[in-house]
DNA sequence: ATCGATTCCAAAACCGGTTTTGTTGACTTT
DNA sequence: AAAGTCAACAAAACCGGTTTTGGAATCGAT
């Protein structure tokens, strides 16, 4: 059962020149000490003899495997996260020119997360992680700081200066969200969040509140509703804000999927969206262009953000710039339809309702 | 410069126990000529020190990486095709199961993806390769049938026997949508289909007309048209085909993609998308689900699916069961609202776009 | 008591690179 | 002319596993 070893090694390309195999390494790797004509011959006999090298035996000494891991969490039944999938995207592109590979795993649990993490350092089949969808208490972060592996996370912790991390400016985004809306004429301003647990989710929050300050607006806890960050989360937020006495007339969604849910209840209470009520939300996704109407959102471009992560992640393996880098991009909102003047007074629209 | 070398090796290992190395690797892979008592002691060791053997090392000697590889093509701005990133979901999660890992590289053209296999191969960082979207002629199949390297295509080429793949019975599947539509009252169908170039297109054509035989219904070259596989191309071809003076009551698109730019059209035009006209789709997107109204299609499970071929490759890797396995599943139709019995005969569909 | 067969394991070879060490001849230097 | 330098490369060690080879101890058979 002989494996296929079908492939030209060092030692052929050293046999056919007739050096030793070092000296055909060490052209390659470009190192000064062998003569322009050794140089030459031997740089021809690679290119006759199509000769590459195994990436197993080279990271087998130099300790290093040319190969970046990201670990991707999958719940039952539910399908691949859309945003993900661009991210990874990104990442790869930029990999793709910096002559690294992407080793993509997949995880059921936040145990079997780690367990995944732990797996690729022991067998040392990767040099560095990409962690995604960062919590403020995130065990994958407190793991690889605590084993010193290199990674840079997507989000903020509780301890955003132990690690690595690239991140939206969450709370920037909503500031400009409250002042967005308030812009447009709308004084009753409610706000759909998700679990406290996550980091972003609590940023947002506090975007929200900032932004009701600059413009002069009091906070009222009745327009702060937590949900799950999904579509049915959406429709339970929305559902609760439109039964207050005085309903928001503009909803600030912590995610594009929260927004969808919303705008989908206030559809089917006969509500316009855009125009009776503005409903914007966060994450820019694809299929924020295909609702009805397209949803105006904050975008962060997940191929942009996996290119950067991927380009910090190797300057902190080759040991190039700072330790721990961190970058804090911005937002942009994208305005499509769902946001507006508002058609309706929070009293029309509650009388609306009523009816 | 020292690369990190935290790790404990066998060697560690060894000593500890007071055996040679080899005699360690012989009870980890299980071989009979070691004595239970000694056995005992290595596991015992293996255990305390944490040791994990190193994938580099054991992949070197082996000839094998336990690593597959998926090349995903990426466009010019356009985002990560929503199908991949399930399928990609699909397949590291039964590669979970069988202690494999998913090597994930994008390619921006035909020739850097050629390329992009190529050098996976060289490096030996990869068993085998999933190939996605295959065309008819495949230069990935070619080059890598050529090569004798292990992969598995999602598609048939024009040479389907000489090699493995998994494919949708995409001529059944529309032979039933046919069937389906007739069923509802249709006798005008329609279909929009994709650049023939694409072996999936011409299957689903194929069905198409199959379908109509079935029913008894006369093939109209008029009803017929090809477009881009987007967005784009479904309005263009709703577009064509409306213009009739005998416009199809339904309409068979070969993509989700395209069929919602057909509906796009439809409504554009005044008609209601279910009733006037009835529009279905193939792929299952779940941007289909959002739509308005929500796309009836044909769902082929893209997990199922990357599951189903990551497990047939390690089959072939691994000489076990036939060298070039064939699987055809059936694509499901999920019903959902874009579907129903003709409102208007195709005159009056006429006169309607007429006036 | 001797021999052959087993059992169990040590030692060494090997996978294909990279890196360190050693060697040779030419070229300076005093 | 002897000693020291340097350029240019060969040879060997090494990375951490797996596999082959070989040998000592035990055992049963003759």
């Amino acid at each position: 059962m002989e494996p296929v070893r079908g492939s030209v090694t060092i030692e052929d390309v050293a046999r056919h020149v007739g050096v030793a195999k070092g000296t055909v390494s060490r052209v390659l790797n470009n190192y000064t000490d062998i003569s322009p004509k050794t140089r030459e011959r031997i740089l021809k006999a690679v290119k006759e003899l199509g000769y590459q090298p195994s990436s197993t035996a080279r990271s087998l000494k130099r300790g290093r495997q040319d190969t970046f891991g990201i670990v991707i969490p999958v719940g039952h039944g539910h399908g691949a996260d859309p945003f993900l999938s661009e991210f990874i995207d990104g990442i790869a592109r930029a990999l793709d020119d910096l002559d690294q590979d992407l080793l993509v795993t997949t995880a059921h649990s936040p145990a079997h997360m780690l367990e995944t993490h732990e797996r690729l350092i022991a067998r040392r089949k990767v040099d560095g992680f990409i962690v995604t969808r960062t919590e403020v208490d995130d065990p994958r972060v407190a793991f690889l700081v605590e084993r010193k592996f290199p990674f840079v996370a997507h989000g903020r912790t509780r301890h955003p200066d132990d690690y690595a991390w690239f991140d939206i400016d969450n709370e920037t985004a909503f500031v400009e969200g409250v002042v967005h809306v308030h812009g447009l004429g709308h004084r009753r301003i409610g706000y759909i969040g998700g679990p406290h647990g996550l980091n972003f989710a609590r940023q947002r929050r506090e975007g929200y509140l900032k932004g009701l300050g600059q413009v002069g607006l009091d906070a009222d806890p009745a327009l702060i509703v937590s949900h799950a960050l999904s579509e049915q989360g959406g429709v339970e937020g929305a559902c609760e804000l439109l039964a207050l006495s005085e309903p928001p007339t503009a909803i600030l969604c912590a995610t594009d999927a929260i927004a969808i849910g919303a705008m989908r209840l206030c559809r089917d209470k006969g509500l316009r969206v855009g125009s009776d009520v503005t409903v914007i939300g966060y994450d820019g996704l694809p299929v924020g262009g295909y609702v009805d109407p397209p949803l105006t959102t904050f975008s962060q471009s997940p191929q942009a953000a996996g290119g950067r992560m991927a380009r910090m992640l190797i300057d902190i393996v080759n040991g190039e710039g700072p330790a721990r880098p961190h970058d804090l991009a911005r937002a942009e909102l994208v305005r499509r339809s769902s946001d507006g003047p508002p058609a309706k007074s929070p009293q029309e629209l509650a009388q609306f309702l009523g009816g």
